[in-house]
DNA sequence: ACCTGAACACCGTTCAAGT
DNA sequence: ACCTGAACACCGTTCAAGT
């Protein structure tokens, strides 16, 4: 029964897909893997170890290491497919966002790298320093706080019961939202161009 | 031993301050009020619903019932304002953040309350529903993201160590930041008005 | 080097039974 | 109505001992 650091992430991450964050336990993945518990523990330091992998492992299904914009792509599409990109890598697993929440931008090398670049490619397109560096963190923390929300839907049965309820303005604002069509992409886009706008704006 | 819904989160939040979030446990709460961990179901249904509970209380010590503007203060200040409440109201607690979080807009009360006003406001300064909808949402994943990452922040260590290893962009863009006195406060701001900008460009 | 077996100190939740 | 007492089915982590 020889085991790998690698299968035990990707274990965890069907894991996650299956039960959801909380059910993902080093028991579970143990028994998965057809070995005790304990065995775990040669390969991870523990389970925030664990958890910082497999937040790496799903960013790197997006990105590669060294992200670069192609060439003639100017910074403004560039950043906005990059963060279409960081969206898409916490949608495809279930509390994607929650679990890069769970590893910190300190412990996932991945979006650390992500950091750089982007700084780096401000940076290079012409922005003074520290309309890169503030650009790049309000870019990373609207795309992080929007998923994690989104991926906390699940509460839509009282979210429901409210509009049911007539009257409030959520209600009718929401049921507008709904009858236009309006998608959770299409939102997320219409918030990244408001941002994209300012930043354009204080140049 | 008489007990109340209102002592139960109490105690939680002051367990939450002490020991994290992963350290707030019924049978703690339940020790801490000198009750038999059994005795708390009768006041809440689970642990879930006392993290719902939590982060209620928690919001609803910067926030009233019904937030208006004052009187002559137009839609910007106002909001930019209330953004900055709502961090605060974060911060004021360990993994403040993560508690909201973990209740979710849906079973956050006082989040959804928050939210109408601020489509409210918005309509009533004469925003399109659209953009008050997007500005709303853009903001409050914004703010979100934020905190979150703020809180997260023990990864200190690791961060030096990066600066320690010469000549990366990330740690000579963070060297210049340190030295030039930024904190976490100028930068949430720095933020805030990027948004409104393009928030005020798309109208 | 890598795994087993077994223990330790915890969890949330339920529910009869008491008062 | 509200709490006790005790159980049930779990956790993460450690570590001697095996191979």
């Amino acid at each position: 029964m020889k085991i790998c650091r690698e299968q035990i992430i990707e274990t965890a991450l069907s894991l996650l897909d299956r039960d959801g964050l909380e059910g993902v336990t080093l028991r579970k993945v143990a028994a998965d893997l057809h070995v005790h518990t304990g065995a775990l523990y040669w390969h991870v330091r523990n389970k925030q170890d664990l958890i910082d992998e497999m937040a790496n492992t799903l960013l790197s299904e997006q990105f590669s290491q060294h992200e670069e914009p192609a060439s003639g792509q100017d910074w403004e599409d560039w950043l906005r497919e990059v963060c279409q990109r960081l969206r898409q890598a916490m949608l495809a697993h279930r509390e994607g966002a929650r679990v890069v929440a769970g590893a910190g931008f300190a412990r996932a090398i991945m979006l650390k790298r992500l950091v750089e670049a982007i700084i780096h490619n401000l940076l290079v397109a012409g922005f003074p320093s520290r309309l890169a560096f503030i650009t790049c963190s309000t870019i990373l923390s609207y795309v992080y706080g929007f998923v994690i929300e989104e991926q906390a839907a699940p509460g839509d049965d009282e979210a429901n019961r409210c509009e049911g309820s007539g009257g409030s303005i959520l209600s009718t604002a929401w049921n507008e939202h709904q009858a236009n069509n309006y998608t959770a992409d299409m939102d997320f886009l219409a918030g990244l161009e408001l941002i994209l706008e300012g930043v354009k704006q204080h140049r």
